[in-house]
DNA sequence: TTAGGGTTAG
């Protein structure tokens, strides 16, 4: 918790910055990077991307040994097998062959028997985070892995091969295995399995398939229990299908034992869907059913006043829980922060910061991450920047979303250089960082044109494991085609399509338009052709 | 394992 001395300064700065304008900065110009050392696949790719024109593709010199760094250390790892950490040289022969982009499966099970490598569970997990979007070389690897003697999946490994299944829509190639987990008999279905499971089928839009999945348990030694009732009922209203889920609390309730989350459950998702009648009504319901409202039930009220920017109504539900002797929390006090923020009211915003701080409750990363950020969004960088460096003195460690966070705000204000040194700090303070953490870094590559910077991240992604999906290559793509660099946008198209994703009419159509528009016929057919064996989306 | 930012969009 900051000192009140510097929240005080907080309020200060405030009012004598109120009308301060962020300074546009300066352009940084840099050396360029050397160029022999890439990796080989993104470098033809972008060896053959239009021709760079001058003042494009500039990295920071206190950077540039990093960069460096991680691209040569790339591609000696890549190239040589005379290394000391055998894991780690496995890793990469895997990779390598799993680059090979094998039409099927069985195509790599059999590239994989003609390889002298060996499954162990900590390589194979490993595979299957690092291909995780990546149907043909994860279950190629998984269905190899099986026939492997003297090596055993574990329930883990099953499970995360069901969750591929079900992102890439497998649903019947998940129940087979699902069965297969059963046979096996050994306890491997659990209540993690069949999460996944409905899960995936309610995000695919199979309600009534993710319910018969859950009367089903039984069949697979799984208890319907509160448990797995709520993550049912869960999973359907937080696919705004809160609906769904009242239907399923109406059927099951008399028979499957109910607690306090299974209302909580609801009410948010009523709240979320505008219909507070129907959250009131829950929690009657609830009390009737002996339990009484916590925090959660409360803050999921809050959030949906704050989201109406009614603060009255925020104010009021505040002093019911002080009356029902129930206090806020860090979630409840980050909420209404970030509501005032987003509205603009930024003291408002900070009063909460006090309020929490002499209500005892300690902020945590989250609540930090918000002040951050709304302190970014008023332009107050540098406050930010202090509230960033202090709290780890306050004992809260910055995470993977802090982090996130204040690399987007760099990337919003094209500050390149801090962006990337933020990148730098979480590998030194090993804090992983996930799709959304690089996304606005690569958009900012593809706007800036910084192509070496956007394969010095490609190679960053891929050895943290973090295995690039349908939204972030309909971002590159559409970024690249915004910068014109259309032949390394047609080659992500490609890619992506070749990885089963079905790209959005929306990145099609831009794709085509900027390849009409530069007379590159050849191209647009290729596209057209690949588009043509996919079925087109509508955008959402 | 019930509540907390932002996601493409010009």
């Amino acid at each position: 918790m900051l000192a009140k001395h510097k929240i005080l300064k907080l309020f200060r700065c405030h009012h004598s910055q109120k009308n301060l304008k962020i300074k546009p900065l300066r352009h940084l110009i840099c050396n360029p990077f050397c160029t022999a050392t890439e990796s080989p696949e993104l470098t033809s790719r972008i060896k053959s991307s239009d021709t760079q024109k001058p003042g494009e593709d500039f990295v920071i010199p206190s950077l540039a040994s990093w960069v460096e760094s991680y691209k040569l250390h790339d591609q000696t790892r890549l190239a040589s097998n005379i290394l000391s950490e055998k894991r780690d040289t496995d890793i990469d022969r895997f990779s390598k062959i799993l680059k090979n982009r094998y039409p099927s499966p069985d195509g790599v099970v059999q590239a994989l028997n003609g390889s002298s490598l060996s499954a162990s569970t900590g390589l194979i997990e490993q595979i299957l985070r690092r291909f995780s979007n990546d149907l043909v070389p994860a279950f190629g690897v998984f269905t190899w892995a099986k026939t492997q003697t003297g090596y055993r999946d574990t329930p883990e490994i099953y499970n995360s091969m069901v969750d591929i299944l079900g992102k890439c829509k497998k649903f019947d190639l998940m129940w087979d295995l699902v069965r297969e987990m059963n046979d096996l008999n050994d306890g491997y279905v659990t209540l993690a399995t069949m999460g996944k499971i409905i899960r995936r089928l309610v995000r695919g839009g199979k309600y009534d398939e993710a319910v018969e999945a859950f009367r089903g348990l039984d069949k697979f030694g799984v208890t319907k229990d509160a448990m797995a009732m709520n993550l049912l009922m869960d999973a359907l209203a937080k696919e705004n299908s809160v609906e769904h889920a009242y239907e399923v609390f109406c059927e099951f309730k008399d028979c499957t034992p109910l607690n306090i989350r299974t209302f909580n459950i609801l009410i948010d998702g009523w709240c979320k869907a505008r219909k507070l009648e129907n959250a009131e009504r829950t929690m009657d319901e609830m009390k009737k059913h002996g339990f009484l409202p916590n925090v959660i039930s409360y803050t999921c009220f809050i959030e949906h006043y704050c989201h109406q920017k009614d603060f009255r109504k925020v104010d009021e539900i505040l002093k019911e829980m002080q009356e029902n002797g129930c206090k806020p929390n860090a979630v409840t006090y980050t909420i209404a922060l970030h509501a005032l923020g987003k509205a603009k009211q930024i003291n408002e915003a900070l009063e909460v910061y006090a309020k929490m701080k002499s209500d005892g409750c300690l902020p945590d990363a989250t609540f930090y991450s918000s002040l951050i950020f709304i302190l970014r969004k008023a332009g107050r960088i540098k406050d930010a920047n202090e509230i960033f460096e202090d709290m780890k003195t306050q004992g809260v460690m910055p995470d993977v979303s802090t982090y996130t966070n204040m690399i987007s705000s760099a990337c919003e204000l094209s500050q390149e250089e801090d962006a990337l040194k933020l990148l730098r700090k979480m590998e030194e303070d090993s804090c992983k960082p996930n799709l959304k953490t690089y996304a606005p870094l690569l958009k900012m590559c593809c706007k800036k044109r910084r192509m070496k910077v956007l394969n010095f991240l490609l190679i960053h992604m891929f050895r943290n494991d973090v295995s690039i999906d349908t939204g972030t290559y309909t971002l590159l793509v559409r970024g690249l085609c915004m910068s014109k660099k259309l032949e390394l946008a047609c080659s992500f198209f490609e890619e992506m399509v070749s990885k089963g994703m079905v790209p959005m009419n929306a990145t099609y159509k831009m794709l085509v338009e900027e390849l009409n528009k530069n007379c590159m016929g050849e191209a647009k057919e290729h596209i057209e052709k690949l588009m043509s064996r996919v079925k087109p989306q509508e955008p959402v």
